[in-house]
DNA sequence: TATGAATGAGCTTTCATTCAT
DNA sequence: CATGAATGAAAGCTCATTCAT
């Protein structure tokens, strides 16, 4: 939605303009975000930004598609575990992509829970509002190809696990952060090892054992790296 | 929180201010509430309410003890379904709870939500924002509990697994509203009949289930009520 | 239309912001009109004026309603020519009155002629806009009033003629000044001497003249001060 | 007023740069007017119109010349009455001409309408402001002409008789318009047929007769087509 | 000559907080 | 203790004009 101003941009000042952004829809919710920041961050006049995008909208539009290309890309580059596509693998897979990408790009996936959240809180303009409150296609389709495929029993109430999954999966991911990085040190340089270190692995196996264990038709026999 | 003057105050005028900021603060988050808005509608001078209350955030923070104080006084009306506590027995009770807090004091639900929300929207100032993204000490308790009665897993990540289980009871009540009541007839007066409906009865039937099954010891028969 | 704490303001600081906005709407038509002159020239802070007026509409409807009460107040002290009401005697009392209205109040005439030059000019939001280009109540009043006593022609079209009265004392008095006094001085300390001047009795007399030939049943015997 | 490059454009370009700058002229009022809205419709840069005029001042007054150029084409297409110049015919024709050209160009006589009416509007910057104010030299040549030939009453003012008939001309086009044709249709092809229909040329004639009544030396019988 | 990005002062409006009375 | 007027920074946005390319 940016106007083709913004695309004839040199590189620089776009990418200028985009980091500034960025910064700011990172910090504060949208209505808090100040165009007064951003363009002082960005080095711009506040002119120039309104023959770039037409309205604060416009740019927070923009910054969310940013926000949703970077996190296809980096799902494409996340090999998926089988091509079989086990239906809890997939979910895993899907955990996994929010968390790293929580890592990898903290600020977008700020950007992105900010969303999240603000969705019900919208003064009410706009008519898509319920469409959160009432789940998340994609947990509705992961869903019913699970039962469809046997791997999820019959009687999970599809409308109310979608919401629940949407839920845990975009809001898990602070949890998981903060819990496991109080040695912020290791996030600053946006290393993903820590995703792979068994800690982390041993907390989304558990998250994803009880997911599994609630809404499997045939729960695995469960692990017990914890019992021992 | 509030200044010793408005604990001096009269108990008409104290109930007209705290009416005047509830009803204020269950339509707009923070940001947007209107200390005009609420000091008109109570019919004080704005400068009282200074020699009441700190500030915003102080009122803001005494309107949310409010809040948890009700709740408070509507689980002492609400018997425990059976002495012997029966864990999961116990988290139905804390989901209809929920439920009938939002039924009953519908601004006051919302108030507690905009405040689940907008924790981690905090800018920053507040040193307590950790606090909800590390977990509902409720939900820590009630786990560890169940675990020393052996009705829950022990292999369970109880930080975790609070965290979730908070997420999850602070926001399945508004999907569950708008799933149920088109109707809004019946919400209009209080009417907390809804809630004892078989409807609404199987869908919290339906979430404790997968709740249970995922993280019970020995997860029951899973009832067939849907698939008959 | 002002707030309830404008007319609490000290005499002394509601003059001050009567006299900043009169000035600054008699010197600029109403959307060049800057609240922020206005507020410098008044010595207060611009929130300030928001507490006294909800808008710059509201503002410049109250400075409009002071124009008129003024207007009003001239009228009652300008005793009509004869209680008899004869018609073109009373069509020069109001072409008078106009005309002293400009002398004793430039500026506040001045926001008249703007309001009546710019009701055309509005852009279409105001339902009332069609209302002075179909003629003015004030001279369709008139005009049928001088039919029924026999003072008009009745063949004149009074939708037209009113219309053009309208124009015509809207616009007069302008060019009447201008013509009149090059000697500023006279017209500075407000000083209306200069309406009872000959020359300037003659030059009514030759506009009311003329529009009494052009619409009266019975015209007078042309006078025949310039003739001689 | 335009620079030497806009003469050395491209015809094409240039009535381009002239429909665009016609249209925005014509619905708003030169404060309003957009220059951003003129390049665009224009398919020109920004920039480039600078090179042609100086500044939007000089836009305008080139556009004005367009209009009184156009309106001095269509007075010499519409053949005056007779050769003999009889006084009242000429000023009856005048008429015809200003409603002619609203009804052909209703665009530029838009255009006219509002300088017409901004002139005393002015932000003092122009010299030349109060020359509308003393009237149309047009009509101070007509009246000259008219007592030479014993037409016009010899007391009739010409200056303030001049300045009226310009304000009547310059208005009175526009309430014809409303008062004639609630039937938009017959105006939007630009069809002049109204102008000939019997209901138009009555209240022509009622004007000029109230015109004639108030100014004539002798004036004719007045005509009784309302009376009957 | 043509371009159109850059500018920045300007606009109206809102709001939590202070403080003199 | 109560009052409510005063504050002024901050908000989002517009626009004619300039100037480097």
């Amino acid at each position: 939605m940016p106007r083709e101003t913004f695309k004839r941009l040199p590189e620089t000042k776009r990418a200028a303009i985009e980091r500034a952004a960025i910064e700011e829809f990172a910090n504060s919710p949208y209505r808090n975000a100040s165009i007064n920041t951003i363009v002082d961050k960005a080095g711009i006049a506040k002119g120039s930004l309104y023959q770039y995008f037409k309205d604060k909208r416009d740019l927070y539009g923009y910054i969310l598609s940013i926000v949703q290309q970077k996190k296809k890309v980096l799902a494409a580059s996340l090999t998926p575990p089988s091509n079989s596509m086990d239906t809890f693998a997939y979910l895993r897979w899907m955990a996994q992509l929010d968390l790293l990408f929580r890592l990898r790009e903290p600020e977008l996936a700020n950007i992105e829970q900010y969303a999240f959240l603000e969705a019900p809180l919208r003064e009410g303009e706009d008519p898509e509002t319920g469409e959160r409150v009432m789940g998340d296609t994609r947990f509705q389709d992961f869903l019913t190809q699970g039962i469809l495929h046997d791997d999820i029993a019959t009687w999970v109430d599809t409308g109310l696990a979608a919401y629940i999954l949407g839920v845990i999966i975009n809001l898990v991911g602070p949890y998981l952060i903060a819990r496991l990085g109080k040695d912020a040190e290791s996030l600053k340089d946006g290393s993903a090892d820590i995703l792979y270190e068994p800690h982390t692995q041993a907390l989304l196996d558990n998250l994803l054992d009880v997911i599994e264990a609630g809404i499997a038709r045939d729960p695995q026999i469960r692990k017990d790296y914890y019992s021992k």
